[in-house]
DNA sequence: ATCGATGCTTGATTATTATCAATTTCAGAT
DNA sequence: ATCTGAAATTGATAATAATCAAGCATCGAT
């Protein structure tokens, strides 16, 4: 891979600290590669041989089981998916797609278990990502069992509004999409919508305006525990 | 602590690979506690003082909102607790009470942090540690996300009779929490074990015999990627 | 500009799950 | 052995969510 896409994955929190000369090791078996939209790049089950770093564009990973799909989560750049399946030598849990045109580095899982081995700070870095995934699942976990689909699509939306620091804003994701992430039906997500507006919600299309923040925080009642995704 | 508890430890995975004098080192500032049953330990916002080793016993790791609580998971001897906000010196995700009269060690995150950055073959346990809670939890979120309350409750059935080796088997869990922790009310788990009896499983309180494994498999659909709890 | 495919919405219906209320069962304390 | 309180069960009802069936909107390809 060349110098300048190096870069992008070295500013990476799980590279940062690394030795240079360990990094440029790692960056050797890596190679880049640039996807069409609604590609499959891996398939839940396979062996882990590779992991993958998003440096462009946007990555679904998602789940099936007896003909049932769900929405695990958007990877957005810059930033690596499963790093527990690749650390572990075990299959994924995950399949992945592109959402759109994407360019993704492929970091050999053999490579990352050496370099993990062989340089202190890269294995705390990983570490560190992996208890930071590890919190977001749990936080994820608590959304599911604790609220409604509704107080769960309150909540995504004051998340959003808040990372975006703004009252308004477009959904960064298909409908059909943020309606199975939420454990929903397209359907019940359009009804949910609807039924937001007299808490404060206005629905244009995809644009999303939140004309009475206080009174929606009052119906969501968000919680760090849950909502914050930064700690 | 005494040695003896110090040996049992020592024996988790997360300890067994460590150097010697770092393992005693980790070990001086460890206290254990008796604790009797339906004990507050922690509770979820307060920082992560402590890693939690159940020796003996049994604990439920719970979480609430808004006045709902659930059960997350439950743990059983000999095996670690909150491993990832130790680490990460972030404040819990989730509370812990004791199930049963137990036996807990703790250990200061504080000395598990320096422990980590010293001993090399420690961090690799605890990356390991990590991965796997994350799988964990990504298996769980699946079978929430993808199942019914009945589908999940026949696999939760045939995962039991699967870890002991026997189609009968006793719950190890009250029925009430066994429900939160398979995010349903007890009234519906009541129903449920009534709903699968035409598909193999008879119940006589907490005594639980498949009668028909292959029928309950048909129905219930197992799947390594959410049911396999090795991998 | 038109076509076709897909996503989104709406209404009607069904399925699933929770809640409320009333017993019954069971385990621990006296 | 009896009492007591919590757990478990059962039935009735309500809330929540999924499914089925149209119809409308949007967008890219021709």
């Amino acid at each position: 891979m060349s110098d300048s896409q190096g870069e992008e994955v070295r500013g990476l929190a799980l590279f940062a600290t690394m030795g240079d000369v360990n990094f440029k090791a790692l960056m050797r078996g890596t190679y880049v590669q640039n996807f069409p939209p609604r590609i499959d790049l891996i398939h839940e089950n396979e062996p882990a041989d590779f992991l993958h770093v998003v440096l462009s564009g946007a990555v679904d990973l998602f789940s099936q089981w007896n003909r049932r799909e769900t929405s695990m989560a958007t990877v957005r750049p810059v930033s690596t998916f499963i790093l527990a399946a690749s650390i572990s030598d075990l299959p994924y849990l995950m399949s992945a797609r592109t959402l759109e045109k994407s360019r993704i580095a492929l970091i050999p899982s053999q490579d990352v278990r050496r370099m993990f081995a062989a340089d202190t700070a890269f294995a705390t870095a990983i570490a560190a990502e992996l208890a930071n995934s590890y919190r977001t699942v749990v936080k994820n976990t608590k959304d599911l069992k604790l609220r409604t689909s509704l107080e769960r699509l309150a909540n995504y939306l004051l998340r959003q509004s808040r990372t975006r620091g703004a009252p308004d804003f477009d959904l960064t994701t298909e409908k059909k999409r943020l309606a199975s992430f939420l454990g929903m039906t397209p359907e019940n997500l359009s009804r949910a919508f609807r039924a937001l507006e007299p808490h404060g919600v206005k629905v244009e299309g995809s644009h999303i305006t939140i004309t009475d923040p206080q009174g929606l925080a009052r119906y969501a009642k968000p919680n760090p525990l849950i909502d914050d995704y930064s700690t």
